[in-house]
DNA sequence: ATGGTAGGTCTCCTA
């Protein structure tokens, strides 16, 4: 069985429908992962999307923020919606194919702007959060299990357009960094997107605040995919749609594929 | 060094 995931911010569900439809009707991924649906569930467009093949839909929302999203052309069950660093927020749900892959949907609190946990709380909710996920992940170690998301965090010196300059930048910060690599070792996730790219600047989220985001190209790759070990091989033909930042009143993300051959 | 844009919502909070 072979299968193509796709992981998205889409920065409200309702407001960009219609580029989640041409999402769907021209790069046609299996299963499409949402974050930031900022929208309750009952409320999420899946009328929309049935007509597109994309006829199962696992959700948990808020009425203003954050939610999650697992849009499928294949049966997929719910196996959890996890409450991690206990936040009551909507960012996490886990679905479940019928070849027995677990798919994991994650939305990391973004952290605020001052990296430090005396000044800012939401930096240390951030902080928990990732532990909580690394705790998790140490309990019960995954297996033919995928995890995508938006992170909010660009772990490597080239998934940044300066290294140097966003040091001190919530989303680069060596502490952030190091909770990063936890969680990675906690699981022994895989980074497909840079195993399948090892070169190079590769970013999936570009501010809106730039003036021109296509040339100045100051972006972050906060959007990822990763797999557990044994299903780490089947992976492959990662790619990042620039293109869709670009598109008409744009999410500030692009999205991120990868296909499987299980 | 600063401010820049965007979305949702009991007008400011979050990103």
């Amino acid at each position: 069985m072979s299968f193509t995931i796709a992981t998205w911010n889409i920065n409200s569900v309702r407001l960009r429908a219609g580029l989640v439809a041409r999402l769907m009707r021209e790069e046609a991924p299996d299963i499409l992962c949402l974050q930031e649906c900022k929208s309750p569930v009952e409320k999420i467009p899946a009328e929309i999307f049935a007509p597109l093949g994309y006829t199962h839909m696992l959700a948990r929302g808020e009425k203003g923020y954050n939610g999650v999203a697992i849009l499928s052309k294949l049966p997929i069950t719910e196996a959890g919606a996890e409450d991690f660093a206990g936040l009551g927020h909507a960012r996490h749900i886990a679905g479940r194919l019928e070849n027995g892959v677990t798919i994991h949907n994650f939305y990391v609190p973004a952290g605020g702007d001052v990296p430090d946990r005396e000044a800012n709380a939401k930096f240390g909710q951030k902080l928990d959060y990732l532990a909580a996920m690394r705790d998790r992940f140490r309990l019960e170690a995954p297996a033919k299990s995928i995890l995508v998301g938006d992170l909010n965090i660009a772990p490597r010196e080239d998934d940044v357009w300066s290294h140097q300059q966003l040091l001190k930048v919530v989303s680069h910060t060596p502490e952030e960094v190091e909770r990063l690599s936890e969680v990675m070792e906690a699981g022994d996730w895989c980074d497909i997107t840079r195993r399948d790219i090892p070169e190079g600047q590769l970013y999936s989220w570009w501010s809106y605040r730039a003036r021109d985001w296509e040339a100045v190209d100051r972006g972050r790759r906060l959007d990822h995919v990763w797999a557990s070990p044994d299903i780490a091989s089947a992976a492959h033909s990662s790619r990042i749609l620039r293109a869709a930042r670009g598109w008409e009143k744009p999410s500030d993300h692009a999205p991120v594929f990868a296909s499987f051959d299980l």
